[in-house]
RNA sequence: GCCAAUGUGGCUCAGGGGUAGAGCAAUUCACUCGUAAUGAAUAGGUCGUGGGUUCGAUUCCCACCAUUGGCUCCA
């Protein structure tokens, strides 16, 4: 019996799970090459160079011949060879994706293949005893992957699948993931019009409506002022700038197919405008406007900043992946001395946000670090320059204690980040926040300060969000809720119900006191049974419904009913608004 | 950008070489209703866009646009 929940015997055998379905693709179509097959999260997958693409049929009758394999309960045993006879036998199966791997592994590395029937591949296991050991599977999904996850190479047919030990957990998983997908901020978000989008305006470019753009501006709003009581100075910067501005802070070398460009780039006699993709460039203006004391830092700037970025077309993603949007961004510019205790700051700051908005316990964090090797002339600096901004980041987060992952490449041009990092429905991982340790733009902008001894000297830039970008961030807080956010950020807070047309002109009342109050109300006038407004209020995740019938208007009352709670009885205005704007004041967090 | 799938009234979907249907929503009318769907009637689509094949295309082919899942990239 296979432990499911020890990580390494999972991966074990969902990896074996993986090999089998090797073995059902090179029974039916032989002249499939195999390149790489592992384990992951929430089952596995193996890539596959094939001319023909993969279709939903092929994939039934791949698993078909996997339930054979199994039944067959072939034993799956180990062997080594030396590297000559291993290249040789790969060679003679036709696997030139394994030949490349072969002759990639290091000098002293021991060649394993794993052998069950009449199939065999190159594999470092471990694997389970024998075919006949895989009990449930299912497989997910086709996709295109590059081999070696490099866009210069060729693009491989990937094919996803699960796998467990009974059919009941099988089952369990595939209705969770059905779950899972009914809170899609994609597909919720639009029927409850928070946004949408039009073909002729663009990719990328959601319209926020009426409903999604309360409650960003909601958020925006509580995001500035708590900034404002941290010591944050807000600026106003401009959208655009001309290319000599991106110049100088090394966009226009390291960033420029993000960019949106007005103009022509190349013609250097002519005027060129770029849209700006981040704001740092623009609020170091603010630092330089005139001569800089130790005194005046650290210079907390802040700016709710609307960013365009030229991202490829499959990149756009609902909400979470746009071409513009707005961010909760600040640039902090401070001594050295003040790096721990400012990038603490911004740390506190920023969990104390998503805390706030019930998001913080979902987050993973991710130590970001540049690739010296990156082929893609993607970072600025030296060696020397990145080994200290990394070895102080490393400092920092071990003396906070902070659990985190490395990720290799995962920099910005200018400095390593501390990515605060939340997984959508999909299990798609994306950045929430970040915070980012710049050496190097201070001196390409000559952002100098007199030091206590009357020397120049070279601040240090934390750049970093709050809360995020708030259309991601919108995003998440759709899917963590399902579509009904916690009473203080929804768009309608109260819906009014009158019982019969009589009781119109009371509840049009009531709604105009709630108002007053700051309580986001409306009223469902139309000539429909109580039963059916209580229903569709439901459907449009509302929690708070006011019932308003005769005996309501004659005691001056309306009777409450909670989404969650269910009917609370009959309650005067005063009552029930202290109580709302209670739980509004507090941001009260609701039931998921 | 790459691999693949998809695109039929506001939404969910059926259909299919001879110019289109259902449910919900909408509108109107009747009902004036007490805690998760009242009934009836009406209106609404050049079948994503542009080419091509054909006597004839929404249906077949091509290109483009958009959407979806991945890859790469990234907040």
């Amino acid at each position: 019996m296979v432990d499911f929940a020890n990580k390494e015997e999972r991966n074990k055998y969902r990896h074996s799970t993986s090999h089998i379905m090797a073995q059902a693709i090179k029974r039916l179509w032989p002249e499939t090459k195999l390149a790489i097959g592992p384990a992951i999260d929430d089952g596995f997958y193996y890539d596959f160079d094939r001319d023909e693409a993969f279709s939903s049929e092929d994939l039934k009758k791949i698993e078909d011949e996997m339930k054979r394999i199994v039944k067959e309960n072939l034993p799956i045993e180990r062997f080594e060879l030396p590297r000559a006879e291993a290249r040789k036998l790969m060679e003679e199966k036709g696997e030139p994706y394994k030949v490349e791997l072969i002759d990639d592994l290091p000098e002293d590395a021991v060649i394993s293949f794993y052998k069950q029937g009449e199939f065999t591949d190159l594999c470092a296991g471990p694997h389970m005893e024998s075919t006949g050991e895989i009990r449930a599977f299912k497989l997910l999904s086709c996709a295109g992957a590059y081999w070696r996850g490099s866009e210069k190479n060729k693009m491989l047919q990937r094919i996803y699948g699960t796998s467990f030990p009974d059919k009941e957990q099988l089952k369990a998983f595939v209705a969770a993931r059905e779950e899972a997908l009914k809170r899609d901020h994609n597909k919720l978000g639009r029927e409850l019009e928070y946004f949408t989008t039009v073909d002729y305006i663009g990719q990328g470019l959601p319209i926020l409506l009426p409903k999604g753009a309360r409650v960003i501006q909601l958020l925006q709003r509580w995001v500035e002022d708590v900034e404002q009581k941290n010591g944050c100075l807000l600026t106003k910067t401009p959208y655009f700038a001309k290319r000599d501005l991106y110049r100088i802070s090394g966009h226009w070398d390291h960033y420029r197919d993000g960019m949106f460009i007005m103009g022509d780039a190349d013609d250097e006699s002519k005027e060129c405008f770029a849209l700006r993709p981040m704001t740092c460039p623009f609020q170091y203006q603010v630092f330089l406007t005139r001569q800089r004391s130790y005194r005046d830092l650290p210079m907390r700037l802040t700016e709710t900043s609307t960013l365009f970025r030229n991202e490829d077309s499959g990149e756009m993603h609902g909400l979470i992946r746009v071409r513009q949007f707005t961010i909760s961004e600040g640039h902090y510019i401070i001594r050295p001395d003040q790096l721990e205790q400012e990038f603490a700051n911004c740390l506190e700051l920023a969990k104390y946000f998503l805390g706030t908005v019930g998001l913080l316990e979902d987050c993973t964090f991710r130590f970001s670090q540049w690739d010296p090797s990156n082929p893609k002339n993607k970072y600025e600096g030296t060696k020397e320059q990145w080994e200290e901004s990394q070895a102080a980041m490393k400092k920092i987060l071990d003396d906070l204690g902070l659990e985190y992952t490395v990720g290799i490449d995962e920099a910005a041009f200018y400095g390593p980040k501390l990515d605060i990092q939340y997984k959508n429905v999909f299990g798609k991982e994306d950045t929430l926040v970040t915070i980012q340790i710049d050496m190097l733009l201070a001196e390409k902008f000559g952002m100098e300060y007199i030091d206590k001894d009357g020397q120049k000297k070279l601040p240090y830039i934390i750049h970093r969000t709050s809360l995020g970008c708030f259309e991601r961030t919108l995003a998440y807080l759709i899917e963590k809720y399902a579509g009904c956010l916690p009473l203080w950020m929804a768009p309608e807070q109260v819906r009014i119900l009158p019982i019969a047309d009589a009781h119109l002109d009371r509840a049009f009342e009531i709604r105009d006191a709630l108002r007053a109050k700051g309580i986001r109300a409306e009223v469902d006038d139309r000539s429909e049974k109580l039963g059916k407004k209580i229903r569709e209020a439901n459907i449009n995740k509302v929690i708070y419904m006011f019932t308003v019938g005769d005996k309501e208007v004659e005691e001056g009352n309306v009777s409450v009913r909670s989404r969650f709670e269910g009917d609370l009885g009959s309650m005067s205005i005063d009552q029930i608004s202290s109580k709302l704007l209670e739980e509004i004041e507090t941001k009260k967090a609701v039931k998921q």
